[in-house]
DNA sequence: ACTTTTGCTTTCAATTCGATAGCAAAAATA
DNA sequence: TATTTTTGCTATCGAATTGAAAGCAAAAGT
């Protein structure tokens, strides 16, 4: 696991390690749509090759943006959680997506997606909001 | 160049123009420091390539993020500017800022910015004012 | 007992990256 | 005017990364 930076400006170092081709699509799923094990995020729109997500996993938990357990119910599956460090990406994603949805639409389709039209403030602390109620239930 | 969009998700689409490793540090220095020509740009302390400077403009221009301009003083010298769409990426930007300075120390040295304790909405407008008066200077 | 699911790893070809060199036109300098 | 330097690239080519497909062992489901 590589663990160099390009040089100490924050934007460079936040970059390097989720300016990839991949894990903000990764953590998109698990903070918008509570994607929780391998299985839930490979099957994304975008088609993650499972050599690719398992990369990912393992860089993205060692930078502490994910935690990686098991419940007792199921001994296979593992569940991938993200961590307030990781939670706190929201704004970020928030911000790429607001972009998108207002800028893209000349060159793609652009899916509609409800709630974008509040205010900025009160879109990211409702999806924070969700996903910590959602992670009560993991202790 | 290729044009293709891995889905409708604008998060997605966001990341397939500017999800890259270089193409938001070329940015950031276009809007933050205003840099204008690829001189300035290859200039940075990430050291960019310059097949790759010339392969990214080339791209941020198609998707009129950038504008490729002279001034009749110098023939020679092409000058780079952010569109509004361009200018419109600054709250990413910025939050990639912030999110880098309160949670990457524990990996990496990160340089201190200042004006980051301000308030978000304050930071961008600054940004983008500065950067909208500079403008002024190229008609 | 068997079949299926899950969470990966392995393989390997294709694509992309990136360091270096090179180069023509313009600008600066002598 | 002649020469040197600067600028904005492009070309080359080896290295690194990506990604499609197959494989596999352990657990879960039937």
């Amino acid at each position: 696991m590589k663990k160099e930076f390009r040089s100490g400006c924050p934007i460079s170092s936040t970059l390097d390690i989720v300016g990839d081709k991949w894990s903000l699509l990764i953590i998109r799923d698990m903070l918008l749509k509570h994607k929780k094990t391998f299985k839930d995020i490979s099957d994304s729109d975008e088609r993650i090759a499972p050599s690719i997500l398992s990369a990912r996993l393992k860089l993205l938990e060692s930078y502490h943006l994910i935690s990686k357990t098991k419940i007792p119910e199921n001994k296979k599956e593992n569940i991938y959680l993200l961590t307030q460090k990781g939670i706190r990406l929201t704004p970020i994603i928030i911000e790429l997506s607001l972009w998108g949805d207002a800028n893209m639409r000349e060159f793609t389709k652009i899916d509609d997606i409800e709630g974008l039209n509040s205010d900025k403030a009160t879109i990211i602390q409702s999806v924070q909001d969700s996903y910590n109620a959602m992670l009560l239930n993991f202790q």
